[in-house]
DNA sequence: GTGAAAGCGCTAACAT
DNA sequence: ATGTTAGCGCTTTCAC
């Protein structure tokens, strides 16, 4: 029942230290943060001791002085990790980590139960870390928007009302994206265009049709070949069986994301259709359901490791009271495989 | 330069609460800890009091006076973070994630940068986690196996060396995965195996490989035909065009796991042959690839969320102090699409 | 530039 | 069953 006991070489602590170099705590404590006026030779006499002793800050108790935690949380909520699967939120998590490895601050992932969302808040807003980096996923959900009142939050994926235009993120530039892939269609040649989008009421399902939209609008070509899916592999089938069902011609399908584009290419398929001698395809997030199709897929990147680092990028120079802006978007760029 | 300043609510500390409970703060920390020796009628009211002030404990004043951080930190070589792509990856960290929210244990993605793992080294040494789980993909790198010696940690994939016998790890069981592959396609009449298996120096390719070249040779069934790859879907690729090239006669193929196979499945239809018709195709892993993959795969199901269930699990019931076994090993389960 | 001293908010003996 | 009393290891005024 003990807890078990595994400290071999005992850690030392600052006092340790400051016997070994024969200065002060404070002096090391100083050294330790990098404080200028330390002389050189103290430096370099505290940097030996802390090295012959392999000494390594608690940060507890550094927490607990300075007030400050040296630890960023990431909320997930639950139904996004659920669908962890995707691999446009694995980058995310990947570009998060990778920036925040430089920094002196750690990483917490917190898993915000939707059954229980208050441990989360309490957790937040107890103290416990210096700021908060809130992704949900392709939606655009910002509940935890009040928190950002009384904590530094950078959110991923912009807001859905614009209630909350006070509040920083960090978002993909879904209706350039959207909007370039349209044109290419077109400048394909394909007149035919149908869309499957994703859920209105999430931001990238919103803005991913609003570029389309207003580019075939733009060139007088009808836009209302539309159907929609959840950015699932499975809605995408189910969609693209409700297009062609509709018996309209169709030479061109733009799809919300790779995953939904990749459902569809089993239906066209499976209709004898070619891709893309009959229906030229796009998708959208340049993951690896578009890389591994077959043909290839035409589809938009999104710089999704880039969101991560992004947000990371945001929030620590926020903590840092660097201005930062609030709204941060990312390009996208169209990349043209062997479906279109 | 000044950090923000966004403490609305100021926290309330212990000792406030202890005030409005007409406690001392002892036992308001014995409430908080759910000592059983306090009187229900004082817990009623300190709990009122928690609630009226929204007291949430401070984590660092916890953590030192406890001497315990209730943290446990999740070790990803950066070189796996780069491929953090692969689901069955991004699948771990969420089993580990989801299985930690159920406890008092707070979650730390650690990324070892491999320039700089004396980093992590001091940040696990230094006092900072409870205990640890290392992740390093399918390989089985245990490089921070010394530290095994010093604070509890879980692996997760077995060991490359048996050196490492004394530490503890979750796996899945890959030989008796691949063993059932082998005899799947065995069974639907397929003579003449090829295999794509992952590098030989990995644990799961290792082990991948072994049950097949088992199966097989009880069968009296031919085990040349073995190509090697990465994991990668690329590197699927280059094998199959490989054994292709060999002009033996190839009517059922396996691989290591499904990326590969899905890499497999783009080089077999190009060469014109067909799934199953020509070759039947099992992989491992069960991930989105072979979900989606055209004809849908069959392939070994992993249960990779359980993985890090299982590995959460573990570290949770040592850091407990319960007795628990040194190796876990995870079921597989074939899982029968149409690709064989 | 460096040291002394006073906590940060909590837990854990030890008393009672 | 509850209160008292020391710290946990570090930062941070404030003197010198």
């Amino acid at each position: 029942m003990t807890t078990e006991q595994t400290e071999s070489r005992p850690v030392p602590t600052l006092e340790a230290v400051a016997a070994r170099a024969g200065v002060s705590r404070a002096t090391v404590s100083r050294v330790v943060n990098g404080s200028p006026k330390v002389t050189a030779e103290v430096v370099a006499a505290v940097t030996r001791a802390i090295a012959d002793l392999n000494y390594v800050p608690n940060r507890a108790a550094r927490s607990l002085a300075s007030r400050r935690t040296q630890v960023i949380a990431l909320v997930v909520p639950e139904s996004t990790a659920k669908v962890f699967a995707d691999p446009f939120f694995a980058s995310i998590v990947q570009g998060v980590a990778l920036s925040l490895a430089d920094t002196e601050y750690t990483l917490n992932m917190v898993i915000s139960s939707e059954t229980n969302p208050d441990k989360t808040r309490r957790y937040l807003m107890g103290g416990n870390v210096d700021g908060a980096l809130v992704v949900s996923h392709h939606s655009g959900d910002h509940s935890y928007q009040q928190l950002g009142a009384s904590l530094p939050i950078v959110f991923g994926g912009r807001p859905v009302s614009d209630a909350a235009a006070d509040s920083y993120f960090v978002d993909v530039d879904n209706i350039a994206g959207s909007a370039g892939a349209a044109a290419h269609l077109i400048e394909r040649g394909r007149r035919n265009l149908a869309l499957i989008t994703g859920p209105q009421d999430m931001p990238a399902g919103l803005d991913r049709y609003t570029g389309w939209k207003r580019t075939l609008d733009e060139h007088g070509i009808d836009a209302t070949l539309v159907e929609y899916g959840d950015f699932s592999p499975r809605s995408g089938m189910e969609a693209m069986r409700r297009l062609l069902a509709r018996g309209r011609p169709i030479d061109g399908l733009f799809a919300g994301n790779d995953q939904m584009a990749a459902g569809a290419y089993s239906v066209i398929h499976e209709a004898g259709l070619s891709i893309p001698g009959d229906i030229a395809v796009v998708g959208f997030d340049d993951d690896t359901f578009g890389l591994t199709a077959t043909p290839p897929m035409t589809t938009v990147h999104q710089p999704s490791i880039g969101l991560g680092e992004a947000m990371a990028r945001v929030l620590v120079r926020r903590l840092a009271g660097e201005p930062v802006e609030r709204v941060t978007l990312l390009p996208t760029e169209l990349v043209v495989r062997q479906s279109s």
